[in-house]
Parts: structure tokens; sequence; C-alpha cells
DNA sequence: TGGGCATTCATGGGCGTCAATGGAATCGCT
DNA sequence: AGCGATTCCATTGACGCCCATGAATGCCCA
């Protein structure tokens, strides 16, 4: 297991700077990549965020379109067009645009959310939303496959 | 037999760590896992515990869905975003975290339960009604099926 | 077979280290 | 020199690591 997993919020201090989580730091080192690769997503008012892997999954998702094509190049755009490389400073801090920072809606705090290959940064409240959506989710698309049996449907979850 | 069997109630400290069941320590320690994967259930206000095979098991959910997709990205903040690997110190001590302890009820006390190819974390009373309502329905089940011809069909189970 | 001994475990606490955070100092560019 | 941006240092709180205690269990031997 070498991904990124758990979540952790920290604060935003008055000159922008955040502390990457060290686990997700160390992650990082591991992957190779100096920095942090950080876009909005596409699905979510969130920031995607990772290092080499992530890098190699979208040029991955890219490759299925042929090069040079309309299609190809307004993905490139959309991908690296609104992206930053984020660089750490000593301490393991990075600054956030203004304009990741909006697209996030994000204040003076930030939660950070492991997703295995890549995190993703949230507005605290945010994500606790989105976060029991997706549960609620899990749960649906189980109960659908009908793959675990569940011993006692009846009890709450929480 | 080397999955994790029968249950046990330890004590939290004031700094927040509570001992692991030793057999359920030789478990994790046969399967090579160092420390302990741990997330809230879906199913129940409780936490779902083990090391490689429940991992495994929940990429092998994962894999289904492409990345990039919507439902990939919330399943992964599912599981791993609500998941953390704790790791466990020289005595066989876990410190939850402050969501996991929430998310399970849990005060200064807690029961580990054997389910096998994993394990569980209740709030001890939570655990006793679970329990209870756990043998009712199997009951129920028995006499629904009649599955095995049973000589005593009015007398209780275990 | 009963008592004593050794070992394992759960539990409690002290202490050093590291991480998160805040602020000061320095550098670079204009 | 002025201003923003980056680098460096200080504080504080959390966490990991270590040792002590005490209870319970199993083992051995008389």
């Amino acid at each position: 297991m070498n991904g990124f997993v758990s979540s952790f919020t920290n604060r935003i201090d008055r000159k922008g700077r955040v502390s990457v989580p060290a686990p997700f730091r160390q992650v990082l080192a591991r992957d190779g990549f100096e920095g942090l690769y950080c876009y909005p997503s596409l699905d979510f008012s969130a920031l995607d965020c990772g290092g080499h892997g992530l890098l190699m999954e979208i040029e991955r998702q890219l490759a299925a379109f042929t090069p040079f094509s309309e299609d190809h190049d307004l993905l490139s755009a959309a991908f690296y067009g609104a992206s930053s490389h984020l660089v750490m400073d000593g301490e393991g801090r990075v600054a956030l645009t203004d304009a990741h920072r909006e697209a996030a809606g994000i204040g003076d705090e930030l939660t950070f959310v492991g997703l295995g290959y890549k995190f993703q940064i949230w507005e605290p409240t945010r994500f606790a939303a989105h976060r029991e959506a997706a549960q609620r989710r899990l749960v649906a698309l189980r109960r659908g496959t009908g793959r675990v049996a569940d011993p006692n449907p009846g009890e709450g979850a929480s």
C-alpha cells in the first residue's frame, strides 16, 4: 500500500500557506515528485492533486484521443491549462493560487482527502456533505449488486 | 484457522490508546500487515478493521470503476478518505482518530469483534444490542429455510 | 493435586522527537 | 529603496518510543 489514504484538515496562514500532511508528503517523495501537481476537479468543487502517478494517469486518458485532434487539444487545455505545479517550502507547505482557492470555495481551512492514486483538497464543510453523499451512493451501489449478504438489514448505520 | 475470532473489550487510556487483542495482533502479523487498516462500516455504527486481506477487498471493488469517473472518485472518498492506517506502538496499541471514535459512538471502552477475514470495533453497549438482533435474525432464518430438520424447533439456539 | 514461579498482556505514565503553525529575516527584482 | 516572494527560525502540541506496574494465565515441580 503506497497511495494517499485518510483525510486531514489544516489551516491556511495569513500568507496563504498550508502544510501538506506528512503522510502525503511521504507518498509524493516515494513517487519521486518534487512538489505537488494540482488542478480543479471536473466533477466536484474541489482540487485534484498528486505526483507522477496522477500525471501518468492523465496522460493515459489523453492517449485515448488522437494527438493534434481537436478533442485532444481541448482536453489538454482543460487539464494542463488549469493546473499548476506547486512547490513546497522547507516545512512542507504550499501556497494555493487564488483561482484554485476560489474554485474550491476555500477560506482559511481546508481538508486533504486521500483517494489512493491521488488526493483532493476540499473546503471542510463541503467535504462533510460530499462524504455523506459518497457513502449513501456506495451503499446504494452495493445493495444493487447484492454482492455481500447483509446479516442485519434492519439496523441503522452511522 | 487463521482469521479473527472471538471478541474482547478493552479500555481507552487518557492518551486515546487501546490495546489490540493479542490474538488479533498475531493474525495481522501472519498477514504481514504493519499496523491496522480501519474505516467506518457502511452498515453499522462500527469500524471495520483488518490487514492486507481487507485492503485487497477494497481495491477489488474499486477496480470495477474506471479512474476519473465520478463514481470512482466517490467510492475512493468513501473508502480511502474515511479510512486510516493505524500503526501500533511497541505494546500493540493504536490510537483511533476522533472521527472514527465519533462514528462508532465510542467513549472510553470498546469491543473488538472477530469476523474471520476482518474484525469490527464497537461501542460495547451497542454491540450487545447488535449481537442480540443478530441472534434473533439467525433463529428466524433457520426456521424460515428449514434447511436442517430441527428435532426441537421450539428451543433456543446456542 | 495444590502451591509457587514465570510469562504474557493489558494498562499507565515519562520523555524525546517531529509536525503544524506563526512570525521574522533575507533575497530578488524593478 | 520598496515590495513581494522565498527561506529560515521559534513555539507548541501531538505522537512515537520506552519502561513500570499489576493482574491473569499457564507451567512446573514437589
